[in-house]
DNA sequence: TATGTCTGCCCC
DNA sequence: ATTCTGC
DNA sequence: GCAGAATGGGCAGACATA
């Protein structure tokens, strides 16, 4: 197949926002694929050349396309830089480049989705010295044989975004009217095999099989996800009364499977870190009395001599590592916190309701010190809940809400379960730098550097950056009033008079090694506008220094 | 050898 | 992670 | 309400370069 047929429904793709349009669209070029393409063609919809519990990966992101541009255009990367801020979008900078080039070269029409695929392929066994002139070589090669049209697509697939509207949802859908399944049951097969290019597969050769992929040991599946209320009256609205409540703990995602002595461990994106943690794999093996199961639990970092929680960011220096990892295991032991039992001893228990797998889960864990049961109760009382909330936030996030009722579904669901998370109390602070947004943003700045006062020399010091919880509006609003406080102008960002102060919520102030105050916000987004206000009345170090 | 830049369906 | 938006 | 697409801080590892 021509990779140009492909773009050409990529393009289709781009002229709609509608759903059901572009599922009809992919419904029609699904049906007419070969089962051996399909697979490939499902991923890169989706903008990944592997599956999500694929480790491969390859390692190419904005600066590298921006170079391979460069090469493959015989532009310079600042030109290639300069077009990208223009257009928003390194794929449509591809197409810009490509095109002028093709003006004086001639083009042959010859690139294949198989030669993409192979190209694509051999990245991820590109490793040590050289790989990156590599790396650039092999898509530079498709490039150039690339159209522009096609040059758009092969970058954004590179980059792993496609900006079509397609994702998981639109594929599931087409897949399903193409192959005359319901999106239900191929929604169930994916969640326990985590792979489209599998499940179109199967579905192609024979959609009656997609009923033979089941819950595996050792394969992780997708994890369900919990949506945010903002008191406890909502959060019993939303799951019923009774439910169980539980402390939600500020740590990761783990996904325990285990037979016998084996243990494996996965993140919530089904990476693998059974490596990175050697002493959680012993307290699994030694307390989980069970031989075959796979149990959700979240692990928190503990400092050793004091057996208090360290924050978040001291557990991130493990989930990576691949050397010293036994010198962390003692210097930042985790505990792990059990909250789900999905399968037990070759019984799945998703279907079962939440009370049940509960009630199993706390049958086979004998708690210690270092795995236990995530602390919870169940009640109807809004007073209990807040006071285990209240409880909750002083060394963790904040509380769960689970509906007793309900079966383990991945994804997040109405009616399942929720979070309820501490916020600060707000800050306000001055915009001093502003960035080119990108896709939909293009036309606006789309993130901003915050600053704080110092009051010693009124000097402002940065803080953070800024880019979500602004309405369309509110983007167009603001670029229109920062431009012309503009004092310095580069590719990526502008430098500002500082004058536009802006209220923002987070969720805690961390020590921070990138910014001039020395401090950062955990996920910050705007409030509102303080028009009202002028930059030498916002928040100042001594009181960003109280609040951490 | 030391430092800087880039990357990650990264983790949150 | 949070948030906004078209459907 | 769902799904998709914008955007946040910060970490380790890998590679390039000084």
């Amino acid at each position: 197949m021509k990779f140009k047929e492909l773009s050409q429904v990529f393009t289709k793709l781009s002229s709609t926002t509608k759903r059901l349009e572009m599922t009809a669209i992919l419904e029609d070029f699904f049906k007419k694929l070969k089962c051996e393409d399909i697979g490939f063609v499902v991923q890169l919809c989706m903008g990944k050349v592997f599956p999500a519990n694929d480790p491969k990966e390859l390692g190419i992101a904005n600066n590298m396309m921006i170079e391979t541009l460069a090469i493959t255009g015989g532009v310079s990367v600042e030109d290639v830089k300069k077009l990208w801020k223009i257009h928003g979008d390194l794929g449509e900078t591809a197409k810009y480049v490509i095109g002028k080039k093709k003006q004086v070269t001639l083009y042959s029409n010859d690139l294949t989705l198989d030669k993409v695929k192979e190209n694509l392929y051999k990245i991820p066994d590109m490793t040590g010295k050289g790989s990156v002139e590599k790396k650039l070589k092999i898509v530079s090669e498709l490039l150039s044989n690339a159209d522009p049209e096609e040059a758009l697509y092969l970058t954004r697939i590179v980059l792993g975004s496609m900006r079509t509207g397609v994702g998981e949802g639109v594929v599931r859908d087409a897949l399903g009217k193409a192959f005359n399944v319901t999106s239900d049951d191929i929604e169930k097969a994916y969640n326990l095999c985590t792979d489209y290019s599998y499940v179109s597969e199967t579905l192609c050769k024979n959609p009656k099989n997609i009923s033979n992929i089941k819950l595996k040991l050792f394969s992780p599946i997708k994890v369900m996800l919990f949506k945010k209320v903002s008191s406890v009256k909502e959060g019993f609205e939303e799951v019923g009364k009774p439910a169980i409540i539980e402390v939600k703990y500020d740590g990761m995602r783990l996904q325990i499977h285990k037979l016998g002595n084996e243990v494996r461990m996965f993140t919530r994106n089904l990476d693998e870190v059974t490596r990175q943690f050697p002493d959680a794999v012993k307290y699994i093996k030694e307390s989980i009395k069970a031989n075959e199961c796979i149990i959700e639990a979240e692990m928190v970092g503990f400092n050793p001599k004091t057996d208090k929680p360290e924050p978040f960011q001291q557990l991130s220096t493990r989930i990576k590592r691949k050397y010293d990892v036994d010198k962390l295991s003692k210097d930042l032991p985790v505990k792990i916190f059990c909250f789900d039992l999905l399968m037990l001893d070759k019984k799945s228990f998703l279907d079962d309701n939440f009370e049940e797998r509960h009630n199993k889960l706390v049958s086979i864990i004998k708690p210690n010190p270092n795995i236990m049961i995530a602390k919870g109760i169940k009640t109807d009382s809004e007073s209990d809940a807040e006071k285990l909330f209240t409880e909750g936030i002083k060394e963790q996030e904040g509380v769960m809400f689970k509906n007793l009722k309900a079966p383990y579904q991945a994804g997040s669901r109405v009616g399942f379960g929720v979070k309820l998370k501490s916020h600060m109390t707000e800050l306000d602070l001055v915009i001093t730098e502003a960035y080119y947004g990108k896709g939909k943003r293009r036309d606006w700045f789309g993130s901003f550097t915050l600053s704080c006062l110092d009051p010693d020399d009124g000097k402002y010091l940065s803080i953070g950056k800024l880019g979500t919880g602004f309405s369309d509006e509110q983007f167009e609003e603001l670029t229109k009033k920062l431009k012309p406080l503009v004092m310095k102008e580069n590719n990526e960002k502008v430098v500002l008079t500082p004058s536009v102060v802006v209220e923002v919520e987070y969720e805690e102030i961390q020590k921070s090694p990138t910014y001039d105050s020395g401090f950062a916000l955990r996920f910050p987004r705007l409030i509102r506008f303080r028009n009202d206000k002028k930059p030498d009345e916002i928040a100042t170090i001594s009181d960003v220094e109280e609040l951490a």
